[in-house]
DNA sequence: GCGTTTTTTGACGGAACGTCAATAATTGAC
DNA sequence: GTCAATTATTGACGTTCCGTCAAAAAACGC
């Protein structure tokens, strides 16, 4: 019916609108500052109307949460198109999470919050399998890499590693210095100036010490990725706007 | 004064009893389980003498994950005195950082909660200091090691690196990696059977990567890290149960 | 004992959650 | 165009928790 369509549309609107009013009261003033009466006031409806919408707010920070992430899940399936060896797709998923970690903080912030149990149980099976699938899609992108990478003989995994508990360890380091990063009370106190350099070292040298070809000196794997920022960040930028006008 | 001082201990007394009571809590229901109603009756105590002790909740926390921080401060303190060329000595903060994982999950839970900005602001510049005092000597003991490394020529750390950014890389990849096995929903799912195990290959790769003196074999790594997991462990645990009797 | 100081208490104001009966708006049959 | 039926919106309400503070109780010291 076009009936009952316009209807939808018009509730879709207007989930779509709570999410643009609530992200940027989470982002700047955290999960506890974001109250259904605040968001309601601010969209001058009752309360209970942004009830019809989502249950709870925990619902909503993951709405938002499965926002942020699809971003991340673009800008990975953008950088795995890059032509070229294996490796270079790789770093291209690397180049990927260094504009994701510069670029796009709120979404890592959101990102971050709800890995939190309490707001995990409040919310409904539906989003969190939404989160779930594209945390999958995501770890499917780079394994595929990974994957590739072995058939063509470019990349031996250590013995009894999955290719996603190979890639987990560079998740594993990209998450934990990007939570360190926003965190940690001052890092540059305790000796740390450019964490994300640090990162990109340690990268380079997980990437050497797995002999994943063709390997590279210093001088080239930076000379690479500038090579990879300047051909993928216009881009991961379009993508980043897409997604600013959806949300 | 004697008097001043019988008093000054029951106060604090109840302040570990306090704290005790909280512990529990916030591990098993988190944060916003956690209140203050909720430890004033478990006490038998009206809530305004919990006010007395803690001027907020947010200061309870903080001072459990003092306690959770000072426990991995001791680990990584134990695992430094081991003898032998720098990377033994490396390899062994590794261990305590597996032992960490693995059995104090609650003290990591803790540890995790004040990574969040709501509960930071909220908390006295006196214990934020502690925290951060504990987390900068955690980072001394492990960059002395790397510095003792690069003094006996064990190491050559890569150019535009302080010792401390290159230690933030085995942070990073530890403290990713821990919270990333604790709050992702079902790894398992996602073709990740044994994190810890990946982790540790990780960084193993690293330090050869480095070229960290001697380089290891996977058996001969494994072995190693074997060896100081019985030498340490005992160690470890003793210190584990310290921690414990006294919270 | 008794006046003073310290500690404890729990009632209170305020904020937020989530509910639901009452009210308003929309719909479509006639 | 009217009106009964359906659907959506509203905000007051019960509840829970926070943090405060005046009053009550306990401890102190003389």
């Amino acid at each position: 019916m076009v009936e009952l369509s316009r209807k939808q549309r018009e509730m879709e609107q207007r989930t779509a609108e709570i999410l643009r009013v609530a992200r940027p009261i989470l982002i700047a003033e955290g999960f506890q500052a974001l109250s259904m009466d605040r968001v309601a006031s601010q969209m001058e409806y009752a309360k209970g109307t942004i009830y019809n919408h989502f249950p709870n707010k925990e619902e909503i920070v993951l709405a938002l949460a499965v926002e942020s992430m699809e971003l991340r899940r673009r800008l990975f399936e953008q950088s795995s198109h890059v032509t070229g060896p294996s490796r270079f797709r790789m770093m291209a998923i690397g180049a990927a999470c260094e504009f994701f970690t510069q670029h796009c903080t709120d979404d890592f912030l959101v990102e971050q919050c709800i890995r939190n149990q309490s707001i995990w149980d409040k919310s409904s099976e539906r989003r969190q399998s939404l989160i779930r699938q594209c945390e999958g899609q995501c770890m499917g992108i780079v394994a595929g890499i990974v994957r590739d990478a072995v058939s063509r003989n470019e990349l031996v995994i250590p013995e009894g590693l999955t290719p996603e508990e190979f890639v987990f360890g560079f998740w594993a380091i990209n998450y934990g210095s990007q939570i360190l990063t926003f965190s940690s009370p001052s890092l540059p106190a305790i000796g740390i100036n450019d964490p994300f350099n640090a990162i990109r070292v340690h990268c380079r040298t997980l990437l050497n010490g797995f002999s994943w070809q063709p390997t590279m000196m210093p001088a080239e794997y930076d000379e690479l990725m500038l090579k990879l920022n300047e051909t993928l960040q216009p881009n991961f930028w379009s993508l980043k706007k897409q997604q600013q006008s959806t949300n």
